[in-house]
DNA sequence: TCTGGGGTCCTAGGACCC
DNA sequence: TCTGGGGTCCTAGGACCC
């Protein structure tokens, strides 16, 4: 009970140094990295999700911002130069800038593509350097290795060492103590600390907490009182009690895995939505499968043109991540969210309650078994795939989310379809 | 057609049991 | 009889993150 308060009352003895690493414009780094000659250019990414995911230094001066339409900028920036996502390489890049890291730090985490933690406490006499010194001298290795550019917090907790890599950027180097919180916090906006987001600020704003100093100033038993525990370990945090603890674990543990598609135009036939639902699956069933994982449960949404979630639970009497089974599981479902008259843009299908597949025991009803023949075939598609390249192999439902179907199919070719299988 | 995609964690409240 | 008072387990949904 109370666990992050009882650990912190142990480990507040102990002063410690959080490092945390936060790529600059990560995405359009890794492009330049990758191109040299894009370098000083205004350069967005995002071009297939039709929304900027990320924008150069020299894209954000010209009045770009984040998740702005692709059109627009196309139209009010035409000398933008716009790429696709190119998310093997972000990833390669990713694992390459932790990398270097790891030869500081034993404790890192990666927290995201292009964050990462690590614990540098105790290091400065086995590396002969000063931390900062340990900072500076991953920053120029990232940099002159892999021609990235990144910013580095060097605080006592997680959220300091945050609110620090924030501090100057691009390429900066930030260190707060725990003498120097305030001068930070004082000019730091509530809605800035990692953790409180819109909804939180507007109730903290109504107490009249505006920078996360006037939080900071809140007596604990205040914030027990108004707010739930995360926010408790946030206060913690700012106060420079080490809460959050480093997870090293790598990042193959999933507890969920999700797939989506949004769809243009925006669309009321069955036989499309099924189709996509479909795709969807076999894409989370893939990536199940990848980490050997198999799920319990299964949920649907459907969101409508008006962002309306329409959702949907199914407990899995046998665990599968054969993906013939869960559409089976879909096609029933389908029909309690579907309704005539709206308009959809979204599909989505989650994966929970993952457990090793070694773990699943067969069951009584034969699903295991028959999971079991299309674990065979699956094998080889996963096979090919990694032979040749991603989405070559699909079902035959699936195949009407590739194919621009036609509109207004009746549903009995649906269902011939998913017979089919 | 301003608003994509993939995650985690916490809480409130209902169901069920004694 | 003016309907306590716990537990526990599960689910839906909120909030937040990059």
């Amino acid at each position: 009970m109370d666990n992050g308060v009882q650990k912190n009352k142990i480990n507040s003895q102990k002063i410690k140094t959080i490092f945390h690493m936060d790529g600059d414009a990560f995405f359009v780094g890794v492009e330049v990295a990758k191109n040299p000659k894009l370098k000083g250019l205004p350069v967005v990414t995002g071009e297939e999700r039709g929304i900027v995911s990320a924008l150069s230094y020299e894209a954000k001066a010209l009045g770009i911002t984040r998740g702005m339409p692709i059109f627009r900028v196309k139209k009010d920036f035409p000398k933008v130069l716009i790429l696709p996502g190119d998310y093997k390489s972000y990833a390669r890049y990713s694992s390459m800038m932790f990398d270097i890291v790891k030869r500081y730090a034993d404790d890192v985490e990666e927290y995201s593509i292009d964050e990462c933690f690590a614990d540098l406490t105790g290091l400065e006499p086995s590396l002969k350097m000063t931390y900062k010194q340990i900072a500076e001298r991953i920053k120029l290795e990232v940099n002159e290795e892999l021609g990235l550019s990144i910013s580095i917090g060097l605080a006592p907790t997680k959220v300091l060492a945050k609110v620090a890599s924030k501090w100057i950027k691009p390429n900066g180097l930030t260190i707060i103590n725990r003498e120097n919180i305030s001068d930070f916090l004082i000019k730091t906006p509530i809605e800035k600390i990692w953790g409180i987001g819109p909804r939180t600020s507007v109730l903290l704003n109504s107490y009249g907490i505006k920078t996360a100093q006037d939080f900071y100033l809140k007596k604990i038993e205040w914030i027990r009182e108004k707010l739930s525990s995360p926010y408790e370990v946030i206060w913690q945090e700012l106060h420079g009690i080490y809460t959050m603890e480093i997870d090293p674990k790598p990042r193959t543990e999933y507890s969920s895995i999700q797939r989506t598609r949004s769809f243009h135009p925006f669309t009321n036939d069955k036989v499309f939505l099924l189709s996509q639902f479909s795709k969807n699956i076999e894409e989370a069933c893939t990536k199940a499968r990848h980490y050997s994982l198999i799920p319990k449960k299964i949920s649907f949404f459907l969101k409508t043109k008006d962002f309306v979630y329409i959702n949907c639970v199914a407990t899995l009497t046998s665990p599968s991540n054969a993906p013939e089974i869960l559409i089976s599981i879909l096609q029933n479902k389908f029909k309690e969210m579907y309704k005539k008259g709206i308009i959809y843009r979204t599909t989505g299908v989650t994966l929970h309650d993952l457990v090793p597949s070694h773990s699943s025991q067969a069951d009584l009803f034969g699903g295991t078994e028959r999971a079991g023949k299309f674990e065979h075939i699956h094998k080889h598609i996963d096979f090919i795939e990694k032979k040749y390249g991603k989405h070559l192999v699909y079902l035959a439902s699936t195949l009407n989310a590739l194919k621009n179907k036609k509109k207004g199919t009746d549903s009995d070719d649906l269902d011939r379809d998913l017979l089919f299988l």
